[in-house]
DNA sequence: TTGAAAGCGCTAACAT
DNA sequence: ATGTTAGCGCTTTCAA
């Protein structure tokens, strides 16, 4: 009834404490016959060793239990970042602890020390809050940081980013070279970093080409994909219209096909979004996308998470993961003769 | 440098530990000064209390964290059903633990353990063994485990599922009310109990209609895209072909769709899904799916464990979750007259 | 090779 | 209202 404890183990055994402990534990001076005692009386009561308790008295005070924060655990750049994130901490016994910020500011602090709490080796996180400061006690405190997505503000720390600004302009050039001219911008919220750097991108690209500034339209801080759409419903009647659309986020691109597709003029004007989309190959144009590296991006966070749990202690520095163009169809749309 | 302990904070403010326990856990019996200055303390010493060695000692051994192991973090379903546990869960200042057994039945206990060693309140699964019986010991000893997706076998626990045979039947129904005799099913991995569910819910639904076993095409075991595409292809190039297609999953949906579209059948022969596609409305044709509740899924399931550990003891049951029919195109398309 | 004692950070039980 | 002591399950230290 009662779960057992190492005790019981001993008891059981009729042996001490201690050599629980070393067989449990695997370390070294065990005799063969001790050793399977040990085991056999393990396994008859079914014991599992409390990972917490031990790590209590440990010199390391290790509990093999990393903290993930991200977005949303449900958005799908998030998830696929988690997934190989797990892998690289499956391998060494380490449990990833998650957990959504949902864009709250709030909420960083409050599930940063709610991991804390727990005790986890080390934090992975999507910055959400405009400064990470607080952190820099933690980061004293021997608990290593990594950010994903994000590069942090006020903190040396470990970052593992997309290229934005490089695939943003990627994205620019391609229509550029496709004859496109008049080109709206749409971005999603402006206070999150990657939307900047996004516009950023987008409009050192246009600016090397020489575009007139009247030809542009940015739009900025669309939230979903129905103020996506709204927006490039209005940008569409605006005289003259765009002939190309770059849009700088998942839902944004959707809410773009859906307003061209139901203005009829999803094969006329040209698109290209920031990010990929399920199924984008499927679509009527299939959607060409600048596609971000989302298992290099975890797997990398994870790498170097471990690699300060190991003892590295150089300087943070930011991990730029290159963005790759996939070319499907709707942003080989060349701009019409004028 | 070092992580600050209760027995620090209360060197700084003066007083005896208990009394920093007592503020800390917002117990009653501290006077308004005494609390003050604790807190002022805890706060100079950016105190966070272990949550672990905290439960050491207490009677319910709590550690408000709970476990979730599902197929994959990084697949939709899944996904979304951890975020409606999170927001469950959060409400209670409960944190998740997460994990993808990836269909391999070895991660299962592995990751059990995994769990049981980090002394989670609670555990919710998609069993992915053959049976669950092993984990009638932990549920004695008081750790409540909450099925979703698929029932436990071997094991009398509370299960939160999608109505998979009233799905699949729903589907089918709707197949044969447009006049198709000759349907096709394509289903994956036999061995996953959601797949034999919705292959049963069809089968009685055209046995219902007294469609003949002549007309209809069974196909099972298909394990990705790749796999569903041929099958489809396959599958249309018999004689006569079917005029529809029910596929019992997310990923052989997509093959499906993509081997109709290279075939140039997509606007002629009619597809119902079970398990809902991101975008399938952009689709052309837009894609007609028997979409699963993930939101009433996680919710539910999240609600049933903390019921039981806020001490409900009635027998284990299974909830079933209905599915909706939702009507896009694809699963419109009439048979053609005979 | 094995085990006994002390103590990790905290709370329960019991003083005061 | 506040503090003291013992002990949760384990590892460390040290002795046998």
């Amino acid at each position: 009834m009662r779960r057992p404890t190492m005790r019981d183990v001993a008891t059981l055994a009729g042996v001490g404490i201690k050599t629980v402990s070393r067989v449990i534990n695997g370390e070294p001076n065990v005799s063969e016959a001790m050793s399977e005692r040990v085991l056999r009386a393990a396994a008859a009561l079914d014991y599992q060793p409390d990972v917490h308790a031990g790590s209590l008295k440990r010199g390391d005070r290790r509990t093999s239990t990393i903290g993930l924060l991200v977005s949303s655990v449900a958005n799908p750049f998030d998830s696929q970042v988690h997934r190989a994130i797990e892998v690289v901490a499956a391998e060494r016994g380490v449990a990833v602890f998650a957990a959504s910020l949902a864009e709250d500011p709030e909420n960083e602090r409050t599930m940063v020390h709610a991991s804390i709490r727990r005790r986890v080796d080390g934090l992975i996180i999507t910055p959400t809050r405009p400064d990470q400061g607080y952190l820099a006690v933690e980061l004293d405190r021997g608990l290593p940081v990594v950010f994903v997505d994000r590069e942090p503000t006020g903190l040396m720390a470990d970052a593992v980013v997309s290229d934005n600004v490089a695939g943003a302009a990627m994205a620019t050039r391609h229509l550029l070279q496709r004859g496109h001219r008049r080109i709206a911008f749409l971005g999603d919220l402006d206070r999150v970093q990657t939307a900047r750097l996004r516009r950023q991108g987008f409009l050192e690209e246009v600016g090397r080409a020489g575009v007139p500034t009247v030809d542009l339209q940015i739009i900025t801080d669309l939230h979903d994909e129905e103020s996506a759409a709204l927006a490039a419903t209005r940008v569409m009647s605006s005289v003259p219209p765009p002939t190309a659309i770059f849009s700088s986020q998942n839902l944004v691109t959707i809410g773009v096909v859906r307003a061209l597709r139901e203005l009829g003029l999803s094969r006329t004007v040209a698109v290209v979004g920031f990010d990929d989309i399920a199924l984008g190959g499927l679509l009527d144009p299939p959607i060409t996308v600048v596609a971000q590296d989302t298992q290099g991006i975890g797997t990398l966070a994870a790498q170097r998470l471990f690699a300060r749990l190991d003892g590295d202690t150089s300087p943070g520095q930011t991990y730029v993961v290159p963005t790759t163009l996939i070319q499907r169809g709707s942003g080989e749309i060349p701009a019409p003769p004028r």
